[in-house]
Formats: C-alpha cells, sequence, structure tokens
DNA sequence: ACAAAAGTGTTGTACGTACACCCATGA
DNA sequence: TCATGGGTGTACGTACAACACTTTTGT
C-alpha cells in the first residue's frame, strides 16, 4: 500500500482550499424547571429559532461558526453565554458530528454540552430563544434532534457516576432537593433513605449548620465539597 | 444582552472566509504486540515521521486533513487503512482538539482511536510508518503526547466496562488470551478463576468444541457472540 | 511422577435495595 | 394530635476478590 504524503502528514502551512470544511461550535445547554402542569421537575433546553434557510422557522441549538482565534470550549462557553446570559457551572464536549449530508453545505459541528443553573437564568427575554422541555420536542434544524437524544443519554448516563448534578443547584441544597435533581435526571423515584446514605458516604457532601425550614420538618443544608475533583475527565485538562 | 445572529445562526450558504480553520482527522491506532525484551505483551501504536515543518523529524498520529465529501468516521478509516494496511476492529471518535496555540496555523483535530489485530498486521513495510510501544513513546509532534495519553486513559477505562478486548484477539481464542489482554492494557495480574467467571456470566462468549493444544492441559477455545451489542455508545450508530 | 495451566468450590466483604421504624415540625 | 417529610436501623441479595482445591495434559 502506496501512502499519500499529504495524508498522512498534513501541511500546517499549505493554504486552505476554498472549498474548505466549516467547523461550527454548538451547546446542548440542559437546566430544571418544573413544568407547568407538572409536579416534578425536568430537563429543559434552549433552543434558537432560525431566520434563514436552510430550515428557515425551524428550532435549532445555539451554535456558531468557530472564531479563528478562539478555542473550541471558549467558542461554547461564549455562545451559551449568549444564548442564556450565564456561564455555565458544567461543560464538557459531546461529539463531533461531520456526516457529509447533514447540512446542505459541508460543516463539521463540535458540539458541547452544559449545566446551568435554573435560578440564574433571566427571563425569557432572548429574542429567538425559547427553553423547551426536552422529552417533548419539536422537529428541529439539521441533524439537532440526534444530538439532542445524544447529549440526553450522556446527562443520564454521567449523574449515574459522577457528581456533575451540583451544577443544577445553587451552593447550599438539602438532600431532597438534591435527591430531586437525580430523579428527573434518570426519569425514576429514588429510595430517600438509601439516597441519603450514598451521598453522605461519598465525601462529596459538607453538612452546613443551616435548615431549609418549610411545611414540614426543616431539613439540613449542605455544599459541595470543591476539594474533591470531578477526576472522570481523564487527562484532559479544560483550556478556555 | 443581545445576540448577534451571525453567532446564534450560522449561515450554511456563506463562502468560508480565507483565512477559515482546517479540520484535520487522525487516529490513535491500538494493538498488543510482545516486545522483544519483555514476557508480557505491550499496548503498541503506530506512529508517522514527519518530513516537513512544522515538527520536522518528529514522529506524529497518522491523519490527515478532511476530505470534503468524506465523513469523519470515513477519514479515520481511511487514514488507519493507509498507516497500517487494515481495517479496524474497532472504531471510535476520542475527541475534538481545537486549541488556538496547538499549530502554527490554526487547525482543529478530530481523533479516532481505534484496536487492530496484531495477527492481521503486515510487516513494517510502509515507510515513514514505526510501531512504538505505548508506554516509551518519544516526544511527538504538535499535542499529540496529550492525546495518546488520553487515548490510552479512554482504552483502560472502556475495557472495564466493554467487551472491546476482543477486538485485539482472532475469531477464536482462550481465556487465558482473552484475560491477557485485559491484564496488558489494564497493567495488572488478574485472578484467572474469578476472570473465567465473569467473561463467562457476561453472556458475550459462546464455547466452542475445540481446544488449544499446547505444553499443558489443553484450553477450550471461546468466540464472541455477535448477537450481543456493544449498547455503550448510546443513541449514536456509527455512520461511515 | 511432576510441573503447569485449566477449571471448580468456598468464603468474606462491600454495596445497593427494600422497607420498617423513629423524629421534628407546621397546622 | 396528626400529617408529612427528615432521618436511622436492619435484613437480604448480588458482585467481586482471595485463595484452596481438583483436573488434565506434556514431558
Amino acid at each position: 500500500m502506496m501512502t499519500r504524503t499529504s495524508i498522512l502528514e498534513p501541511d500546517p502551512t499549505a493554504a486552505a482550499p476554498a472549498d474548505a470544511t466549516r467547523v461550527a461550535v454548538s451547546t446542548v445547554i440542559f437546566t430544571l424547571r418544573r413544568a407547568a402542569d407538572s409536579e416534578h421537575a425536568s430537563v429543559f433546553l434552549p433552543l434558537v429559532r432560525r431566520t434563514r434557510d436552510p430550515h428557515e422557522g425551524l428550532w435549532a441549538l445555539p451554535g456558531g461558526w468557530l472564531d479563528a482565534a478562539e478555542s473550541l470550549d471558549a467558542a461554547a462557553s461564549r455562545t451559551l453565554g449568549e444564548t442564556t446570559g450565564l456561564a455555565p457551572s458544567y461543560l464538557e464536549q459531546l461529539y463531533a458530528f461531520g456526516a457529509v449530508d447533514r447540512s446542505p453545505t459541508r460543516a463539521v459541528s463540535i458540539v458541547y454540552w452544559a449545566l446551568v443553573r435554573s435560578d440564574e437564568i433571566p427571563g425569557d427575554d432572548i429574542e429567538n430563544v425559547r427553553w423547551f422541555d426536552a422529552a417533548t420536542l419539536p422537529r428541529l434544524a439539521f441533524d439537532h434532534n440526534e444530538i439532542v437524544d445524544y447529549a440526553l443519554w450522556r446527562l443520564r448516563n454521567k449523574v449515574g457516576y459522577s457528581r456533575i448534578a451540583h451544577g443544577l443547584l445553587a451552593d447550599a441544597f438539602t438532600l431532597a432537593e438534591l435527591r430531586e435533581v437525580y430523579e428527573s435526571i434518570l426519569g425514576r423515584r429514588l429510595d430517600p433513605a438509601n439516597f441519603r446514605r450514598q451521598v453522605e458516604n461519598s465525601g462529596n457532601l459538607i453538612p452546613t449548620d443551616r435548615f431549609r425550614t418549610g411545611s414540614h420538618r426543616p431539613a439540613r443544608l449542605y455544599r459541595y465539597n470543591q476539594e474533591v475533583e470531578l477526576a472522570d475527565r481523564g487527562p484532559l485538562v479544560p483550556r478556555h
């Protein structure tokens, strides 16, 4: 077998061809919100209405073309801020989508997923942006339905073995609030007694001496132990 | 906060700017090989010597620029074939690397990792390609040392919860051979008795009626149950 | 017969699950 | 005092690690 030099050794000094594939960065942004008719919280995400072809009028993931002087992480953070007005409490690369036919013109999308705290979200006052219940999405532009499905799968997966759930809560929270996050994401009820022991033994929680006083017995407030690293992203350190 | 239309709604019909970021696809290709001085198998990977700047003379991951009519998966498969002469027995996207300073000119690398069976590898007869022990790599071009570290982390991680190890073995194999794959990747010895029960109870293995006859008691040959899907890539189906 | 690897049995520990039960507060 | 959620105790099943033991071959 012969090796084409141009293949095995990309030459960064060569000029980009005129029909160069373009790089877009999009982000699936998750938060929890109590749907109007439901008593339980659901996963919500913001979408942007397209105002031009292709797929004019359809909803799409927030994103944009990669700026020449901007890292991938920075591009994801930037579009997230422009869509939600927030900094993410969690941000991770999801996948690079590059099927030839995923857009009328060739485009590779590097997709991130993020968590934001619902209590920080400003009102729905950003033009062409609307928050949708992840369980009842309309048909989206491009391959964005697939992308959201994959992001939801990763979210549910990751919530099982890492402590990202605190990305959806304020600094202090009760165990019931934390449990509700897990229940909303996993879509099933968890035993309060067992849940308590699991998170208490994980070493991630620090009990405070404050209590949430509600309609019944006050519940102790906890906060996350920032000393504990996530330690599930391997040797990759985020470079913003 | 105001939304820039160009950011929230990438326009695929717009012409690519002259300084467009270019997309490269590289692949970390793993196999197992018995190092000359060692009695145990080690993880090896092929590297390509760079014959031009930047980093002329250094070794780099095999890869190339993304072809305009080629999906990401296909590009990874293609460069893998050009480097090893093989089709991968396992291929998965690793990560998209896009730090601004990772190359003298802006380049986003979408990196895959793959497994190939060592018994299928033709001789080291491909020009400028050499196989290295992953534990003793030299300094590589660009950020490729980091990339290989991350790929190794993913390999070790994945071997713990999926059945990719068979990607390094021929159709029929003994449990000792399968165990050696795990031991080489994980870097520690496993209890033969417990290992046997684990894989037997997993439902992934089908015993054959053939035996590997060696210096001692013959060992039964097994093959993988192709009916069992990997089921750990979520809703994402490979599109080649 | 013996070495060595194949293969089986047994035991202890850790952990998740199920569920009974007590505690503290607001109404 | 009662209802409700906060919080504790306990028993059971599964999974895995450790390791003693038996079986089957080549030499």
